[in-house]
DNA sequence: AAGTTTCATAAAAACGCTTGCATTTTTGGT
DNA sequence: ACCAAAAATGCAAGCGTTTTTATGAAACTT
């Protein structure tokens, strides 16, 4: 049907010009003298020419592709970031090559190996919490990294967050106005800095300044799930918790359906605050108050900071924190 | 910190052997003599050698790297394919560049020629519909492609879906079963063939196995969102519909609480059934009733018959179809 | 022992483009 | 008109692989 190898060359062979020439104008390179310009691309039109990436990415020793590491895409949290990463990609003319991790360490360091061979320009990195090992390809490799949603504690790369820890006491603190002196913090795991160095903290900052006592039994460390939050009500109502911050919004609702299944009255009888705002806040019955963080903005502005890094661009600072709100529904009084 | 560009050549000098020789090693062939091999090997090992994979495709005319053609990385429904296929093209060495096309044409084409121009093996192309001009760009085209999700009426290139037609109609037919007179149908665009030739016809079909008149103003066609179903109580109770079939899931949530919300019971006024059983449904209360695909399945094979294209092996079916099945939820009685 | 095969390896030509440098053409000042 | 400076273009050397072809060495044949 088509051979399809209209190369450079073909296209200056008919265009009477040299390669070099033909590079220069679909390059938008301004020395080329119009009329050339013109002649050229009109060539180009005939022929259907389209410039082999792969070639001018081994040339150039760019590709404008960047790598994008996520948990895992069917996460509405991360997908979110992924389509700010995306459409900021796309405004930039980079294309992202898109790499489920799991969270396994083995899995990332594979991935990461990967996409270098493959020579992206750059690396965006989404994951609870960064390996040592990971960690140290980032530092040693030469490809700038940004981190989305994700916290390192080195602050050796770049990085787009909101404050946790600030969200963290803000939310809690308002649980406690409310009338509130039991409150669980409902995480996964503690030994993600992200929820031990930020939210934890934040969750005793806010006890600490209402001269509330922290107590270890009500904190829950489990895993991101629905089934694990539905699990939860028989140990918070023994916990005598009138209230939770759970930090994901999948997990809330289970904690949330489990406790209303079990005949206990949300939020007459406990309240609840999670923290993505995604669209299952706004689905179940009561709605759910939540910590509101700009999902696609944290992707975006990762995109736009890596942009700058892989064009050499003076950084002002490189750890960036963006604002968060509190949209207040059902499942809070007041 | 590393000058980082050890070549293949580094490692034939120091391995003292030729290019080709390292070649063949990375490649596995089996031309090469066992010690040999470990001496190239080693030295790869101690230099840190990692092939240059834009150089390799330039040279082989392979990038192991396939596109993918995304609505929407945020809609659960589109992300749980992207899963399959991320999944199963990892497993056969492939990356994916996926790239949203927010169902615009202009984008898509825009997308496609990017990804073409990127030298990808194959691609995968999901949406609700295929326009012309990207059917047309496909058969012109020569890397392989197939549709997940995604009917073509053509049948020109591989595609992987349900049955939609035999699906639907075996909802609908539950609900008159269960004493509905009138059935709602609630759908996207019905510009959409996926829509007006496959699940519309299954839902006449079944009313016509039940000797019941097929009324249009029990048709409503919108778009996929949860508002657009919250505001449709008024219509539905309107036309005296008492259930409902919705063909996507988050539109489903909507319609249900926007019943709910105006005081109509769910199951017992109005019962609904939805399609896409994604987590959606076993969140809300009560939980939905719902077609049952196989999304992670419907990616999987979709990436496994695009890698046999890819490695021109012989294919028997190129339109798949996965079996589908009915889970009984709370928004329908017995 | 000479002639065939096979194996293992090397040499070098692509692959399709970018880019620094050299060269030619155009422009503008006088 | 003439020359220097500026603008436009061409040349050719990479970029880091794969792959074809050629060659040398080892292993069989008879």
């Amino acid at each position: 049907m088509d051979k399809q190898t209209i190369t450079i060359y073909d296209v200056a062979r008919e265009a009477n010009v040299s390669m070099a020439t033909v590079s220069r104008v679909v390059n938008g390179n301004p020395n080329v003298k119009p009329a050339t310009r013109q002649r050229v691309l009109k060539v180009i039109e005939e022929l259907d020419y389209r410039p082999n990436a792969v070639a001018r990415g081994l040339a150039s020793k760019k590709t404008t592709t960047v790598g994008v590491i996520i948990p895992d895409v069917t996460n509405i949290y991360f997908s979110s970031l992924a389509r700010g990463i995306d459409d900021v990609a796309t405004m930039y003319k980079y294309n992202i090559i898109l790499a489920n991790s799991d969270e396994s360490g083995q899995k990332e360091v594979q991935v990461l190996n990967n996409l270098l061979a493959k020579q992206v320009d750059g690396l965006i990195y989404m994951g609870h919490t960064l390996s040592d090992e990971v960690r140290a390809k980032f530092s040693r490799s030469k490809t700038p990294v940004v981190l989305a949603g994700t916290i390192d504690p080195d602050a050796q790369v770049g990085s787009v967050n909101i404050d946790y820890r600030e969200a963290s006491k803000f939310v809690v603190d308002k649980l406690i106005k409310d009338g509130n002196q039991k409150i669980a913090f409902i995480s996964g795991s503690l030994s993600y800095p992200i929820n031990s160095q930020y939210r934890l903290q934040g969750y005793k900052d806010a006890l600490k300044a209402n001269q509330l006592p922290y107590d270890e039994s009500l904190v829950f460390e489990t895993d991101y799930s629905y089934k694990a939050g539905e699990a939860l009500w028989s140990q918070l109502t023994a916990a005598g918790a009138t209230a939770a911050y759970v930090i994901d919004d999948e997990l809330a609702v289970g904690v949330m359906n489990g406790m209303l299944d079990h005949g206990i009255k949300v939020p007459d009888e406990f309240q609840l605050i999670t923290s993505n705002n995604t669209i299952l806040t706004d689905i179940v019955r009561p709605k759910m108050t939540s910590i509101s963080q700009p999902l696609y903005d944290i992707g975006a502005v990762a995109m736009r900071l890596l942009t700058k890094m892989m064009n050499k661009e003076e950084i002002e600072e490189k750890t960036i924190l963006l604002p968060y709100d509190m949209v207040e529904r059902g499942s809070t009084k007041g």
